[in-house]
DNA sequence: CGGACAATTGATCTACCTCAAAATTGGTGG
DNA sequence: CCACCAATTTTGAGGTAGATCAATTGTCCG
């Protein structure tokens, strides 16, 4: 019951459903299961990586690092994601894939993961259909990061991860264990740290968030969706099954 | 020779090689071709086609509208491109697909893409892999969006799609045909048109683009390169094979 | 208790926006 | 071939969201 690659599961069948079979042959990947410390690179701009990694427990992210040393900050990823998956088509990096605190990740080698989707087709589209909803999520930061002002660009990252968190079983009831820095939500977002910080007063102040300690609490989910313009349709989940 | 295909053969080969057989299989997709005018949506967010649309001939652009009216770009698609693939894996559409000017699109159903995916495990693989090139290109114009300033945001959009133009035939030394408008690229970078308009005056005072009648003329790649901090790695184009 | 990092606050500056109008351009019908 | 309309591009003038620089205050640990 308690298999090292649940969370891997969990986040699958949040996406699409899963045979017994196929679930028995995804918890028979070989995998090699490694913690690392905050702040650390695990592949990096460039690289050809041989194995995707599989997060198991903490936060990691995606980005790259521009001449001029800005940061930008592509997503966030949590248990249950695969943030390199695409490694498995696209053989050189064109980005970094970090720790964002310390976490536990599984690495598995691309040619199990070849085989996996050679001899279950349902698998390899479930893959698929991650990897879309990767760039699904990457469109609406476009959104925000194009047209919409810094409170609501916050509100709706914040809503997003609430229900990526919520989706995976890492939410107690209004929240959730939120550990990363103002400056990383800035690099993420395109907004300079102080900014994000009176931003983020500015939903305090509304009533809509707490936000402290590394714990966040949505105090007002539907005044908070409204202030992002957030609409959970790009996140395809399964158990949002939309109605006919 | 000659086939209506073949613009698809050719975008599918700058990104993967196809052995005779495959692009045989490919040729004899049964596809569905219309004309469609300038600024006609093809797929509207909450659709669920069960086609997907391949760009023959003209530019259409996928894009979403906020409630402040305010539209987001996310991608330009030319010939060969098949910008709503990802329908093939999540039924409902989260944004929309229309044209930017007069185009040529041909239908093909989802059930003879999966039927080539079935039969061809490598047609499957190359388009998996053109999807996720879709999505590095989204984390390019975050980047752009996030941490250049608009000249350079610019600049990095020129590049980019001269170089996809090329890898498609669609350039003739250094011009191509560029028929979008100066609000399309305010829309599709976050900027306004009259912001636009400057930077592009900026580059070409700088003397590094030649833009008129619909024709652009890149008068200093490298310089161009230089000002967008534009690296084409992340196109992955078969053409650029990376050295070991 | 000290050190390092994160959050907060203040003050100034600027890239980009908005509004508005003028100049061009392209297409159309007579 | 020209006149005219509609859509673009260009220019001008001011306004503002968010950047930058620089402290100050917490907070977490070893």
């Amino acid at each position: 019951m308690s298999h090292i690659l649940n969370p891997l599961i969990r986040k699958l069948e949040s996406v699409a459903s899963l045979s017994a079979e196929e679930k028995a042959a995804v918890l028979d990947l070989p995998v090699t299961v490694r913690q690392m410390r905050a702040d650390h690179d695990i592949v990096r701009e460039r690289d050809r990586p041989t194995q995707s990694c599989l997060v198991l427990d903490g936060w990691l992210c995606r980005y790259k690092i521009l001449e001029s040393g800005a940061r930008q900050i592509f997503s966030f990823h949590i248990g249950g994601d695969i943030p390199d998956l695409q490694s498995l088509h696209l053989r050189t990096m064109d980005h970094n894939l970090g720790t964002l605190v310390q976490s536990t990740v599984a690495f598995i080698q691309h040619e199990s993961v070849k085989n996996l989707a050679k001899d279950f087709p349902h698998i390899c589209n479930v893959l698929w259909r991650d990897t879309l909803i990767d760039a699904a999520i990457f469109r609406e930061w476009m959104v925000g990061m194009g047209r919409r002002d810094a409170p609501s660009r916050i509100a709706h990252v914040l809503c997003e991860l609430f229900v990526k968190l919520q989706a995976v079983g890492l939410t107690k009831d209004h929240s959730c264990h939120f550990p990363i820095t103002q400056s990383v939500i800035g690099d993420a977002l395109g907004l300079s740290t102080v900014h994000v910080n009176r931003s983020l007063m500015e939903l305090r102040g509304k009533g809509l968030i707490k936000l402290e300690k590394q714990v966040l609490t949505i105090l007002k989910w539907e005044e908070l969706r409204e202030e992002g313009g957030f609409d959970p349709l790009y996140l395809h989940l399964e158990s949002m099954a939309e109605a006919a």
